[in-house]
DNA sequence: AGCACGCCGACT
DNA sequence: GTCGGCGTGCTC
């Protein structure tokens, strides 16, 4: 018997909103040591509750309190080696998040059920391998569909010694029996093995390495991998036009990463983007690689995971909570287009993929490298006060230049209505294009037919019913529907205010435009690309298809069609109207609108044929406008980050947005105004509290939203204030009929 | 999140 | 007299 006061005491991490961990001690009738890693099952309040044993702690722990002992230890393999631990804390105290919620983010779904049952098994598959190659003796004694099942065994294995049972049965029915008297024959022996749900559904095109890097490339790449030499923390970005060759960087240092023997970890902002680097990688690395995001099913993440864990991939390939990747020894990290907000979670635990990649090399020690044409105005200003090392790529590895761009003032434009959208230089230049079977790019940011409709009887826009917003017509399904909860109704519909029937649908979407381009250029073969016309991949990969094998001549779409894409013959890009973004209520309004117009810009013109831009606005003084039609950065960042200094936002400031939400909007309101007038009593001299006031999105999906902005020079006076918050006023207002949500950094004020 | 504990209205 | 409403607070 083991005396209780000398059972070892664990860490443990619960799958709990507990801001911190729990103590408990060694489950009772085990004997072996709970390894850091593995997953247990806690009795928490009368319950019992999956957790993550996240360190042995001393066993003369005085530990004062009361410890339960461990029910069961669920998984004695660990799903994370010990040296991820501290991220996870850190990532947990910034982003005032309790820890065992940040590692169930981390971890791929089911692996952190609470029941344990419906946590994912590895998958298995019966295998027939060969023992001893048949003599002629044996084989003579063999029956007939024994010997029929070796010979097609020979011929169908490729000289390896095994092979699925499945595939044997399938190739000849009459194995299944026969396998029986070959095993007890002892020819041939049945074994279990795991297989891997294969998560390459389509096949990835194949990429060559370029024999020849260009001089540019040579330097940036001498550059990282000396960092990496040295085995030191070092973020670089890497700032390059589309087409100048990034992504043959990432390659080069990955290899120099692996033949280092340690691993890779490259982050992509979305899952659409994540196909072409996937490509990449595969092509250069093949099953060495990993990928991690949210199309693949809940047993394929798990196979991934596993596979790292088992050190039988090196490299992982993911979006953002792929930075969780459980590698213990990793030489380099990756993140793409860091600019993109896609970075950034909107829910549960609000972390941002980027900045956490650049923290996971710093725990690491090794490089990371931030890639993007467009970068975050933050990310620039770093590498202009020497935190991090600007690499740039000035020129496209294939030579070509620029495409033009023009910009046309709509206030300048005769138009016959209201709602007239295409100025004479846009139609000539589609016409031009259409003459001369070259294909164009109609760029819109929204999606649907109209984007609000309008009573001519008494000028009220129809409103969700659940959600402080317009509705938008949609053609292709006949509904009016909301774009945050998802409501629709007939379109038909009269007035809600008045009971008009005469209701109009104004504001422009991809539909709308699409409609017109058809019936201005009937002869024209016409596609639109958004989410409800690619609505999964397969759909999305289907029109790609169709426009690379010149099926289309004009292609009409959303922000999807705004990366990634590359098509040689398409030349003439146009943007129907390029203020949408601009009047953001959100500081980043403008660095985003360039980042898009530039990525929009860039489709033009990516082969022999010089590419055109056509940009339409009613502000065309907007410095993001001239920015965009000059190709010019730097511009932009130079207004932007004036702008920033000025008001104390980022990369000057920090901002922490406090989020309130409730069906009742008094409590919401009441809410945060009791946490406003708290944190004014017990906040320090540089701290900005701003508000409370309603989101920009007063009600959504019948919840009303309230909202605190702290801001401050010095994050860790931010920080402070929300712990105290944390441990003095959350119990008292996060109420069953409020709830705060606390988000850091936040990349979305709406 | 759950699940207890705890203090006020309609039932056998 | 109790049964149960869900507001409030804790969980090693």
């Amino acid at each position: 018997m083991i005396e209780s006061s000398s059972l070892p005491l664990y860490e443990v991490a619960v799958a709990a909103p507990i801001p911190g961990t729990l103590t408990y001690s060694q489950p009772e009738g085990i004997v072996e040591p709970l390894p850091v890693g593995s997953k247990v099952l806690a009795p928490l309040g009368g319950r019992l509750i999956a957790g993550y044993v996240l360190a042995q702690l001393p066993n003369q722990a005085e530990f004062t309190g009361k410890v339960k002992s461990l029910s069961e230890c669920l998984e004695y393999e660990p799903f994370f080696p010990a040296s991820l631990i501290p991220f996870f804390r850190w990532v947990a105290d910034y982003y005032h998040h309790p820890i065992g919620e940040v590692i169930r983010t981390a971890l791929p779904a089911g692996l952190s059920s609470v029941s344990g049952s419906a946590a994912i098994r590895a998958k298995t598959e019966t295998v027939v391998r060969l023992c001893a190659p048949p003599s002629d003796q044996s084989a003579t004694k063999l029956k007939q569909s024994e010997q029929k099942t070796l010979d097609i065994f020979f011929q169908h294995c490729g000289g390896s010694p095994v092979m699925p049972r499945r595939e044997l049965t399938r190739l000849y029915s009459g194995a299944s029996k026969a396998l029986h008297g070959l095993a007890e024959a002892g020819l041939i022996r049945l074994e279990e093995r795991q297989v891997l749900r294969d998560p390459f559904g389509d096949t990835l095109p194949f990429f060559d390495r370029p024999e020849i890097l260009t001089e540019e490339q040579t330097a940036a790449l001498s550059a990282i991998t000396a960092a990496m030499d040295a085995g030191q923390f070092q973020p670089f970005l890497l700032h390059g036009v589309t087409g100048c060759g990034k992504t043959e960087i990432y390659l080069r240092a990955t290899e120099h990463c692996l033949a280092q023997r340690k691993n890779v970890l490259v982050l992509v902002p979305e899952l659409a983007l994540s196909t072409q680097i996937e490509a990449h990688f595969y092509s250069r690395f093949g099953d060495t690689m990993a990928v991690l995001h949210s199309g693949l099913s809940a047993g394929e993440r798990f196979d991934q995971w596993q596979r790292i864990m088992r050190h039988k991939a090196t490299i992982a390939v993911g979006a953002r909570s792929a930075v969780f990747a459980p590698f213990a020894n990793l030489g380099l990290v990756i993140v793409d287009e860091e600019h993109e907000a896609a970075y950034k979670q909107d829910d549960g635990l609000r972390y941002n993929g980027r900045d956490m990649a650049v923290l996971r090399a710093r725990f690491a020690a090794c490089p990371v490298l931030l890639g993007s044409a467009t970068p975050s105005v933050g990310s620039f200003y770093h590498a202009e006060q020497g935190k991090y090392r600007l690499l740039t790529l000035h020129k496209r590895i294939d030579g070509q230049s620029l495409p033009s761009v023009e910009i046309v003032d709509l206030n300048k434009v005769k138009r016959p209505r209201a709602d007239w959208f295409f100025s004479e230089q846009l139609l000539s230049a589609l016409r031009d294009n259409v003459a001369q079977g070259l294909q164009s790019l109609l760029f819109v940011n929204r999606r649907g037919y109209a984007s609000f409709m309008l009573c001519r009887d008494c000028s009220s826009v129809v409103r969700c019913r659940n959600c402080k917003v317009s509705l938008t017509l949609h053609r292709g399904s006949e509904r009016l529907i909301c774009h945050h909860c998802g409501y629709s109704v007939r379109p038909d519909i009269l007035c809600p205010e008045c009971g008009s029937g005469s209701l109009v649908g104004l504001g422009i979407g991809s539909e709308r435009i699409e409609a017109e381009v058809k019936r201005l250029f009937p002869q024209a073969r016409v596609a639109r690309l958004d989410s409800d016309t690619a609505g999964n991949r397969r759909a999305y990969m289907a029109l790609l298809q169709q426009v690379r094998e010149l099926e289309i001549d004009i292609l009409v779409g959303t922000q999807m069609v705004a990366k990634g894409l590359h098509f040689p013959r398409i030349t003439l890009v146009g943007v129907v109207w390029a203020d949408s973004g601009l009047g953001m209520p959100d500081y980043k309004a403008a660095e985003r609108s360039f980042q898009l117009l530039a990525q929009v810009t860039g489709r033009a013109g990516r082969g022999e044929h010089p590419g055109r831009v056509i940009i339409q606005t009613h502000q065309s003084g907007h410095y993001v406008l001239e920015a965009a039609r000059c190709h010019d950065y730097q511009a932009m960042y130079a207004q932007e980050i004036e702008l920033r200094a000025q008001l104390g936002y980022p990369p000057f400031g920090r901002l922490i947005n406090l989020r309130f939400s409730g069906e009742e909007e008094q409590e919401v309101e009441a809410a945060a105004k009791v946490v406003a007038d708290f944190l004014r009593t017990i906040a320090a001299k540089p701290v900005d509290i701003l508000g409370p006031a309603p989101s920009p999105l007063s009600l959504i999906k019948n919840r009303f939203r309230w909202q605190v902005l702290l801001k401050s020079g010095q994050p860790e006076q931010l920080h402070r204030l929300c712990n105290q918050l944390i441990t003095e006023k959350k119990q008292q207002i996060c109420r069953k009929s409020v709830r705060m949500g606390i988000d850091v950094d936040p990349e979305n004020m709406m």
